[in-house]
DNA sequence: TACTCGTGGTT
DNA sequence: TAACCAAGAGT
């Protein structure tokens, strides 16, 4: 532990007493997976799911991370965390709750087809493999939810499994420390085959996390540090001065503004409510009556769409529009608002819930920006 | 392969 | 500010 104390900074070559300016000074490449597992020891960071250095990791506490993980930051997944293995402290626990339940919990996080496999898998786990998670990469792969990322990174970190999982993190670390020129996502396999060779004969999970620590703290998309990195001059392209310019990928187009209109009925302290579609975008959670969102829709074709309500024929427009960002679109919503009469009923498919509680409800951002805009 | 699928923070 | 990015999976 001593010598691998050292191994941060920069250990030199052995065979070559003579080191030139331009000569690679970082470490050997056999040697590179001690020196990735010893500054993970130095810098690894202190995550809510991540147990104390030599502490075995919970495969629950892994997988939920994991799946709270994907495409979403470290900081937005944290109280989410917390709030999971709080009121579900185990698998099976969560295999025994309600989807609706789940939704409910998972509101704000984005991308809910994850809380709906979420569950999905917690009840295969619980009812198929007895409360606890397969322990191979392809055992874990079956699972809904879990796709070649995932189930690496759950055989590596949970059960030490020698695999390296390549999240965007490792996919930077890698095509810049080989100067990879392929594409993504064509380079893929290149670089999951240069990963692997990071990956010590022990402690796989552990050299996962460090280089997703590296790729999070040291090696990151612009100006990364690297006189701070393990690999040191090792690194391509570094020597080449253009780190930043790695991984190559094709720019994505974005896609076209989608309007609709969004409709917030309220009768006394009630707001009306409906539920969408099982599957597809925010599938299952919880809106406010509202128009389809369409490219170039006309304002007075989205304000037809309202629900039809007894007693119900003046709507007021609300100054101004919620604008709302989904990763292949931009959104405006124009909101009408009404007073429904006291005993106004709801239409079929939809429900009167309190104002107060809305907290609870399954409802995304998206329309929670809508609500607090009419309510305002 | 190329879309679909949320949200918020950075640059 | 527009673009990019974040421990990707499903279709």
């Amino acid at each position: 532990m001593r010598a691998m104390s050292l191994a941060g900074a920069a250990p030199r070559r052995k065979q070559s007493p003579v080191i030139t300016a331009s000569e690679p000074t970082g470490p050997d490449r056999g040697e590179r997976p001690a020196a990735l597992l010893a500054w993970y020891d130095r810098h690894r960071r202190i995550l809510p799911w991540r147990p104390p250095a030599g502490v075995p990791a919970d495969p629950y506490a892994v997988w939920l991370s994991e799946i709270m993980l994907q495409q979403t930051t470290v900081r937005a997944v944290g109280p989410y965390f917390e709030k999971f293995m709080a009121r579900w402290p185990s698998v099976k626990a969560l295999g025994a709750a309600s989807l609706d339940d789940v939704l409910r919990m998972w509101a704000g996080l984005g991308y809910y087809s994850r809380a709906r496999n979420l569950h999905a898998c917690a009840v295969a786990v619980t009812r198929n493999h007895g409360g606890a998670f397969p322990d191979t990469e392809q055992g874990l792969r079956a699972l809904p939810g879990v796709g070649p990322y995932t189930a690496a990174a759950i055989a590596a970190i949970a059960f030490g499994r020698q695999t390296m999982p390549v999240d965007g993190n490792i996919e930077r670390v890698v095509s810049r420390l080989h100067a990879v020129e392929e594409e993504l996502p064509k380079a893929k396999p290149r670089i999951q085959e240069l990963a692997a060779t990071l990956l010590g004969p022990e402690r796989a999970g552990d050299s996962a996390q460090a280089l997703m620590d590296l790729g999070a703290t040291i090696c990151t998309p612009k100006k990364p540090a690297c006189a701070l990195c393990p690999f040191n001059d090792g690194c391509v392209a570094r020597l080449r001065g253009d780190a930043e310019t790695f991984p190559r990928k094709a720019p994505k187009k974005t896609g076209a503004l989608r309007r609709g209109a969004a409709f917030v009925v309220t009768r006394g302290d009630q707001l009306l409510l409906r539920s969408r579609a099982a599957k597809g975008l925010l599938g299952g959670m919880t809106e406010v009556p509202n128009s389809d969102w369409l490219a170039d829709q006309d304002d007075a074709v989205a304000r037809a769409q309202a629900p039809a309500l007894k007693g119900v024929t003046r709507w007021q427009r609300k100054a101004g529009v919620v604008t709302h960002v989904f990763t292949h679109f931009p959104l405006e919503l124009v909101v009408y608002t009404t007073q429904a009469p006291a005993g106004t009923r709801a239409p079929a498919g939809m429900r009167w819930a309190e104002v107060a509680t809305l907290a609870d409800e399954a409802l995304p951002n998206l329309m929670r920006k809508v609500i607090a805009h009419a309510l305002d």
